[in-house]
DNA sequence: CAAGTACATTTTGAATTCATAATTATGTCA
DNA sequence: TGACATAATTATGAATTCAAAATGTACTTG
């Protein structure tokens, strides 16, 4: 039987049940509404979604091979804390990727998608002046991805996600002074200086800068915190090494 | 309760079974035992490690998350193949890295590490001068490897490791030309001079370099003989390799 | 003989069960 | 009391079980 107009919006997205938990949950840690540093709650967990403890564990193990919870054998799983080697062991990291990802999407992005992250930007400085930063730090991370997309590498994208969500467990914004607040903005503008002239090598540069400067207010906010979000002293017991 | 003398060594390393089957399995990928493009042997891999389903498929999930193997729901696991447009995604990623790694290392590295490399380089060049290509192949990972760590950011060796070894899966060195094998050693010469000399930015330069050859190299044998992946392995009985 | 269709078998996903390890509670005695 | 030992309880890891989905096979039917 012939379908005719069959297109990618038919291809039935068939799911299984441990990648909806790890989708769940993910943004339970990242969004701290499980505690960091506090243990996962296996039981609560799957009476609240409904499962059994076979697919949540299966969750758990991959949402600890990104980073985000650590598995003590016999003791559970436990959500991870931002620590500040950790911040200066990701940020690097991530400064090279982005700044790869403006290289790229400065050869690949479309006119429409400049329009779009141009549309994203102007939100966001309108959100700057209008001191929501709820907004702000939401449209920012819009940019971020919207660039990131364009540079069209699924596996750069799967990284720089992966690496951010570990980063943005801690609300590090809430902390943002006003001063770095005005120096990112101005960065922002000079990031859509570079992509609307499609400078990919000043467009990797610029990145490169605002993450540094990123990595540096987050960890002036992290010397300073009050315990919740960072542990100074931790052990860390990394797989593969 | 001071516990004297306790160090690093006392700590009882408490595995899970998951982890160790990702470790066993994971080379069993990386060097095509398992064929690319064919199905996880599930019940057979199970019987192999004497271990029941569900650690086995906990494994398996750790696995498809770091892209070695793609689970199809209600059809299983199977081992991905590496493409031509997966080469052309990773490589720029693993440029980066590597330029960071190279980066970070002359900062960090010690005098007896840099001696360790050199001692491993002059191997690798007896190796290259002997046409024994399975021990360069193995030594060029090891200088690689102790140059990521010598950076000391175990974000970065995981994010090189899990790359890497997505891309090791085919032995194109089978394939390496004559000219790119002399090529790539003249470039370890350099990679070994700017290190010794501490010199960051020229070994990142390097490191980027040799990549982006490396990259070439594996789309031209990929583009010539996407055959070889085909290949039909049977899967080793034995665990001893 | 090709294409369906009904039925049997196998595989997969997930719940349940069970042994063991860890934690908490209780009891003992200096 | 408080430090320690022991028992009860709970949590964890992994095997087993079971329902549902996929695959394979024999049997139509045109």
């Amino acid at each position: 039987m012939a379908i005719i107009g069959k297109t990618e919006a038919d291809i039935i997205e068939r799911r299984s049940l441990h990648l909806e938990l790890v989708e769940r949950i993910r943004p339970l840690i990242v969004e701290s509404q499980l505690t960091p540093g506090s243990k996962v709650p296996e039981k609560q967990l799957c009476a609240q979604f409904n499962v059994s403890r076979t697919p949540m564990r299966e969750a758990l193990k991959v949402l600890a091979a990104e980073g985000l919870v650590r598995l003590e054998p016999n003791r559970g799983a436990w959500v991870t804390l931002v620590t500040i080697d950790e911040v200066k062991e990701v940020f690097p990291i991530l400064t090279v990727l982005e700044a790869l990802s403006g290289e790229l999407a400065c050869q690949l992005i479309t006119d429409s998608e400049i329009e779009e992250v141009r549309r994203l930007h102007d939100s966001m400085v309108q959100s700057y002046h209008d001191r929501d930063l709820a907004a702000y730090f939401k449209t920012n991370q819009e940019i971020h991805r919207a660039i990131l997309l364009a540079a069209r590498n699924s596996t750069l994208t799967n990284s720089c996600q992966a690496l951010s969500a570990r980063m943005q467990r801690a609300r590090y914004f809430a902390n943002m002074s006003e001063e770095r607040w005005s120096e990112a903005v101005r960065e922002h503008e000079q990031i859509m200086d570079m992509l609307q002239a499609r400078d990919g090598r000043g467009l990797a540069i610029i990145l490169a800068d605002h993450m540094r400067n990123k990595q540096a207010s987050v960890l002036r906010w992290l010397q300073t915190a009050p315990e919740g979000f960072a542990e100074k002293r931790i052990v860390q017991t990394s797989i593969a090494n």
